[in-house]
DNA sequence: CCGCCAATTTGATAGATATTGAAATGATGG
DNA sequence: CCATCATTTCAATATCTATCAAATTGGCGG
């Protein structure tokens, strides 16, 4: 257990950030598209005909790149010529020459930073916008709403039912995640906390 | 069975593989994989219990770096320790540091093999560098040229200077080539594919 | 004010892949 | 020969995304 102990809690890389910029560079289209802009401006409608491609996935393809600010766009009638921001891309690219980047991945996103961002992504004040899909994400937010519940050793499933639901309607959805993520049992039809769901409910973090 | 081709026939000669490798670290679990790799080697389990997955979704992310070659493995019961090659990592990322590079991409997937260094001679990318003095040679230049053409059936002069001035300055030149080679052929300042333009653009899909 | 054209948005669809639980494999030590 | 444990394989599922056709938007010129 000795092993490298940060020495430092390095500033944690957004992960997710980084996977949506492979994810750009990981379709074939999309590298023959930035390979005809790197050094040409060109519109839209060249790029389908070029790739014979329709218009619509052109556009597609474009607003992926331009999410990560990789083009540079100039509107001249009739067209929107739009060409590859080169310096923007390998500024992106040349950090993972240092190893210190990529092992800072292994420290997993960082926590706080994080959370708060889904939080104020997928809460609405006191209410629950909608079921996190990613894994990740889903924790994240089902950690948030039992932390809300109030402070009881154990609920009814009615009780529960009606407390899940003012956070989100889909009550049944939540209660059964907090069977799977072994935050509680359930025993007799009554629901209790697991060590697991009281440590998290203490602030503690799981590991 | 794990790795190799896809059934989708298109595309370059090598984007695939870049495809595969931008593919492989386009994905946050595997990102903290190689985190925690790159310094210590580690066993399956090890990865499973840290990231808190099943072993055999590690299993899974494993096979997708070892077929790229980014992993170096040691088995030593009871475990297999793997570690991350990242020299391997890093001499796949370096290239696309350049732009030439990237502007490779741009090439369409048809170009085969005899006719490649011809072309490398003769284009910068998307730019034709000089046009080639030998009769054999100009022909693969100029079939090129008219292959990066959009789809249509016919050019306004003006627009087909501006297409092929975008490749080469002296537009004159190679238009003026296109119908000596009667690849094109011009009716009232409109100049249209003839039938040997048409077949040798159609060659230009296969795989 | 109208029509054209590039660009975008909108469903809808198909293919890829990440994930898991469970079963199979394989090597190891008693 | 057996029991154990790490790893792999398998089957099923869910999500994601690239793609297209078609409808919509928006700007420009007549």
């Amino acid at each position: 257990m000795a092993r490298s102990k940060p020495k430092t809690p390095p500033a944690a890389p957004d992960v997710d950030q980084v996977v949506d910029l492979f994810k750009a560079l990981a379709d074939p289209v999309r590298l023959r598209i930035m390979g005809l802009l790197v050094e040409e401006e060109r519109c839209g409608q060249e790029l389908a005909e070029t790739l014979k491609i329709a218009p619509g996935t052109v556009t597609h393809h474009l607003q992926t790149l331009r999410g990560l600010g990789l083009l540079s766009e100039e509107r001249r009638p009739p067209y929107t010529y739009v060409k590859l921001d080169y310096e923007r891309l390998r500024e992106a690219i040349i950090p993972f020459l240092k190893k210190e980047r990529v092992q800072q991945f292994a420290a997993g996103p960082d926590v706080d930073q994080e959370k708060r961002k889904v939080l104020n992504a997928f809460f609405d004040g006191p209410r629950l916008v909608s079921i996190p899909a990613q894994r990740r994400k889903k924790e994240i937010v089902f950690e948030e709403i039992l932390r809300r519940l109030p402070d009881q050793s154990s609920f009814r499933e009615a009780k529960l039912n009606q407390l899940i639901g003012k956070i989100h309607p889909d009550f049944c959805t939540i209660r059964r995640e907090f069977i799977i993520g072994r935050y509680m049992e359930r025993q007799a039809g009554v629901y209790r906390w697991t060590d697991r769901g009281r440590s998290v409910r203490k602030g503690a973090r799981s590991s």
